[in-house]
DNA sequence: CAGACAGTTAACCATTTAGTTTAATATTGT
DNA sequence: ACAATATTAAACTAAATGGTTAACTGTCTG
């Protein structure tokens, strides 16, 4: 198994990135498939500036990567990142399964009152 | 299966709490067993004020609770809001995990150069 | 009761964020 | 060469963030 040496500004950058929910709306119409500023803008009750920045973010957390044809720019979701932040909530997995199971069984002798 | 309907907002002050070091090291702090302010504030070098404050966030975000015991709060986990952001990821596990297979692939076939 | 302890609140400051509008840059089609 | 297209850059603003110190509140103890 890779054991991953993750630095902390990696994971500032990739949570900060994910905690924008124009940002997540972005990488969502990026998993189905590359698309251009002007496209991924389009949706989006803002500016294309406002997109362009919001892109830029991403790319800077490598959530997203970005090449010119032409003078358009297509740009496509990156796995990496992602998967980092999966494995660093996934250190807590056992945790929080062991507590919703708990909730769980509780909820359920519960359900006689 | 429990499709859980999760609100942007939720998830903006969650990723936004996990992306700051300090708070997630107060995260896997509190996942070896709840403890209270001081003691989670020892060994960060700044005021205790600023580890109440990022305790705040991480409260606000629902991702601990804090109970009061006399003049000690003490603080604990909650899983939900982990597995909430640990849903949103999942939902492009299977775009990243086909990219780093790829990725993968494409690498072996190039350690001949 | 006086003082120590645990922690929050308030006021402040510098920096970052998220948006705007208005240029500026590069590319393409006529 | 000219205008349209695609996008970034610059300059600005309001609000949020992350930290400080100092004051305050509540609780325990001698």
């Amino acid at each position: 198994m890779v054991t991953q040496r993750v630095d902390d500004d990696q994971l500032d950058a990739i949570f900060q990135a994910l905690s924008n929910p124009t940002r997540r709306a972005l990488i969502e119409e990026l998993a189905t498939g590359p698309a251009n500023v002007t496209e991924l803008a389009e949706p989006h009750d803002m500016s294309l500036a406002a997109v362009s920045k919001h892109l830029q973010v991403l790319a800077d957390a490598g959530l997203i990567e970005v090449e010119q044809d032409g003078r358009v720019r297509q740009c496509h979701l990156e796995a990496a990142p992602l998967s980092v932040a999966f494995s660093w909530l996934t250190q807590y997995r056992v945790f929080w399964e062991d507590r919703l199971d708990a909730l769980a069984d509780h909820l359920e002798h519960e359900t006689n009152d």
